[in-house]
DNA sequence: GCCCTCACTGGGATTCGGTCTCAATCCGCC
DNA sequence: GGCGGATTGAGACCGAATCCCAGTGAGGGC
């Protein structure tokens, strides 16, 4: 079930939402936006642009960075910046439909999902709204982060 | 009591832990080193090294990040890339002695410091805990931002 | 306090991730 | 198929951060 592409179907669904908000922002569905969103969907975690070029050649740097900008602009993509590195992407909840964290590896750099219970996440999401209160903060979302160091650099440094 | 800067003896404390911590690194603990420390805990918020230079124009730009790479290194900076722009620095919560999280303003970057219920935080971190050894991930620490427009900016826009 | 040595400093060159430019190409539409 | 405007992509460019190295300062030995 893990780093398994998503379902055919899922795949069409996907496609669909991205060409309306493409759309709905006078931008066109064009068949190198479409294989960025493909390649972000298969990977199913968030990349650089350097690892996309790597797994498909026919990616322009220009064009993905370019595209990429266009894709967080109407939602489709969210970017991560956690280091000074590549900055990675990765498709958004509002796409994907459902809420998740990182698991950070401080040592490549490799990003993972994870999810923690409702409850705690309720928790969290009941004190950040306190918090955004007593701060005048206008909030839009919240990041929980797990950093540390990944199987594979653990294993590697022994 | 906020936006003040730490009492005398607190900084004479500071002082000494960052002196002990660069001589068990090897290093000497510099007036240009000793000048960003003060600074940081002057500020109590992370700043960029620009703003750093801007309150204090004997801060050279070179050695202003030579030295936060150097004190991070020790344990006394933490460094926070949150996006593309300029990095932040803040001294780190074990010089500080207290644990907080990140309330980030997406649209001029500003970041300000909160902290959550002890209840909440323990919360997390069991969560966390478990996500990790579920993961096989090994944590070194978790972050919690709260994202969006700061005052400023949402009275500035209106 | 005064040297001597060696780490540190800082101005500028350099690196490098990311953006911009612009002519060639593709896309949607007729 | 042909037209007009959006998109593409190779390379120029930008800027944050690092590197280099001659000049400076810190601190141990006296
Ligand atoms: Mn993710
Ligand atoms: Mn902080
Ligand atoms: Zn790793
Ligand atoms: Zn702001």
């Amino acid at each position: 079930m893990r780093a398994v592409g998503p379902k055919r179907e899922d795949l069409e669904a996907l496609h669909e939402e991205v060409r309306d908000r493409l759309r709905s922002a006078d931008q066109l569905f064009t068949t190198g936006r479409r294989r960025l969103v493909e390649l972000l969907a298969e990977v199913g975690r968030p990349v650089t642009i350097p690892q996309l070029i790597a797994a498909d050649s026919g990616v322009a740097l220009s064009s993905a960075y370019r595209n990429m900008a266009v894709l967080e602009q109407v939602g489709v993509v969210a970017r991560i910046v956690s280091s000074g590195e590549h900055a990675r992407f990765e498709l958004t909840e509002a796409v994907m439909g459902h809420h998740h964290h990182h698991l950070i590896c401080s040592t490549c750099g490799r990003v993972d999902d994870f999810t923690v219970p409702d409850d705690v996440e309720q928790a969290i999401e009941d004190a950040l709204a306190e918090v955004a209160t007593d701060s005048d903060f206008l909030a839009s979302s919240h990041r929980l982060d797990l950093v540390g160091t990944c199987v594979g650099c653990a294993s590697t440094s022994g």
